[in-house]
DNA sequence: CAAAGCCATTACTGTTCGGCATGACCTTGG
DNA sequence: CCAAGGTCATGCCGAACAGTAATGGCTTTG
């Protein structure tokens, strides 16, 4: 490993500047000590990273290469930094954090409990909202972080966090649904039964009609719609109906035994969330600290799964 | 930024073995350098990282929060190195590259007629698919890269470069059309237009959807369907219909004063690319040398426009 | 109460990194 | 044709830093 912060630093300025002088003025160091860097760089790599002339430096198709590493590396040093300058402040005052229905109840209620042990006189203010409005709503300054799934490319919102984490979405019946007898579940079934899900349009209904369009197949319309996580349970425990949820919503029912994953395969899908906030300004202290503990959460729940 | 690769290693290691004398074993270090150089992040950041025991040590929410940026430094810095090995190698072979109809004429073409000027014996075949389709192909070894939109998170592809690049798709009329010569055109008056489009169902069109969708819109169906682009444009040139697509591909036709941007910001979607490989196994020298070129064709196209 | 395991501290050493002075090279202009 | 001004390269030196070894303090454990 020969690229390190240092070494990044004055390549992405020795690539700005045009000039190993120039880049050596703007990070206030000598022009030699640039230029042994960049060497002892060409070196570790074995490679040119640079075409020396006489009006300057211009980087070879390695040097290009690297620059968007040395970009990322020195971007995300920064970024940390600047995490823990928020987090250290004081630790009270109003938290205002949206999410979709299954993130709420594990993740973050998991994780506000576990703030609330260190700082007990933080409010926290919780809004459930269907992922496209999540992020108006944290642009408009009504909330200071969203759990939303990917992606959000917008220059208002920014990741709160580098890495991101998972909810897996399957096919539930009832355990008593015949369907569960069977040896083997094709999609060809699941496609033929009747199902309780959201109402069309929404993202995780599009998602599933994707499952069945990549196959070719056309799945029957629903029989029960109805945006309450309630309704769509009871469906599937009473009715015979088969559902399609994020594991954390039917978690409990599944660990009674009320509930069983519907075995097909294609139906799995592995949502990604991230964590999401405001570009302009600073995070409060308590919301830089509450991310944490939504990332501590977040990996004593995925790891038993 | 007190964060640099090294002691970003310590860290790591000390999360991982919950000891510092057992991450100083890990890393061929002795358990003081390793103390001494936790305690200097600490006093830099200002923060303590570990709460120490008396049978090791356990990361604080500071340094929980650290560690996801410690192991993206550690990975991208692995991953820098990866790529110049892997770029270090013979330029000959084939390339078999894979796009979406937008990437494939302005920056696919450029980025091999600049790659072609250092390696002219390498041949390339490009693929032109839909995005789902293409990460199929990729996937199933059919293609070495492909340029596609986000966002695939899967399993068996991973990023070839880490920053993504953009593509402008907005509405375009013919510079006769009568729409053009209001002051002001807003999501009504282009929900009113007759639109030549590609078919129903496409990513682009249901993007194209949510645009009217988001104002509680229902925009006429499309007049002329067709997968063709030839034929959109036709249609917008000659008969006064709207279209709606990516800046790349009718470049032309704007600057030659045939076609102009309808300007309702509404209709303006900045999609995300990115290039992608599979992730098991290792790219061949010459896919690592072209997605260099795709990024500097990328950046000389971005910045004129 | 002794043993064992852990981290903290101190003193010492070797390498690395940056600064300074200088050299080599090319372009430019009189 | 030669001097001037720009570039990067090189060698030497001092300061700062990272690592080692030895030791001490602390807690748990038997």
């Amino acid at each position: 490993m020969t690229l390190d912060l240092r070494s990044a630093a004055v390549l992405i300025e020795c690539v700005r500047r045009g000039s190993l002088g120039r880049a050596a003025a703007a990070l206030n160091m000598t022009q030699p000590a640039v230029t042994r860097t960049i060497k002892l760089l060409e070196a570790g790599y074995g490679v040119p990273l640079f075409e020396r002339n006489t009006r300057g430096v211009v980087p070879t198709l390695y040097g290009e290469a690297l620059l968007p590493y040395a970009k990322l590396l020195v971007s995300e040093a920064g970024n940390a930094d600047d995490l823990i300058r928020q987090m250290r402040g004081a630790s009270r005052g109003v938290v205002r954090v949206g999410g979709v229905a299954s993130v709420l109840g594990g993740l973050l209620v998991g994780a506000i409990r576990q703030m609330r042990q260190h700082h007990p006189d933080v409010q926290f203010r919780i809004v459930e909202e269907l992922e496209d409005r999540l992020l108006d709503r944290l642009k408009s300054g009504d909330l200071d972080l969203a759990i939303s799934p990917e992606p959000y490319a917008d220059d208002e919102i920014a990741l709160a966090m580098p890495d991101a984490f998972h909810d897996i979405v399957s096919a539930y019946a009832g355990t008593g649904n015949p369907l569960l007898k069977r040896a083997r579940i094709s999609l060809e079934d699941v496609a033929r039964e009747d199902w309780a899900l959201p109402p069309a349009g929404t993202p995780i209904v599009r998602e599933w009609l994707r499952r069945f369009h990549g196959r070719a197949m056309e799945p029957k319309p629903p029989s029960i719609v109805s945006r309450s996580v309630q309704v769509i349970k009871a469906a599937a425990l009473a009715g015979d109906l088969l559902c399609w949820m994020p594991l954390p919503l039917v978690r409990e029912e599944v660990e009674r035994g009320e509930l069983a994953r519907v075995p097909v395969a294609e139906l799995d899908w592995t949502r990604t969330f991230r964590v999401y906030r405001r570009k302009k300004g600073l995070m409060s202290p308590s919301a830089a600290i509450l991310i944490q503990c939504i990332r501590r959460t977040a990996e004593h729940l995925e790891e038993p799964a």
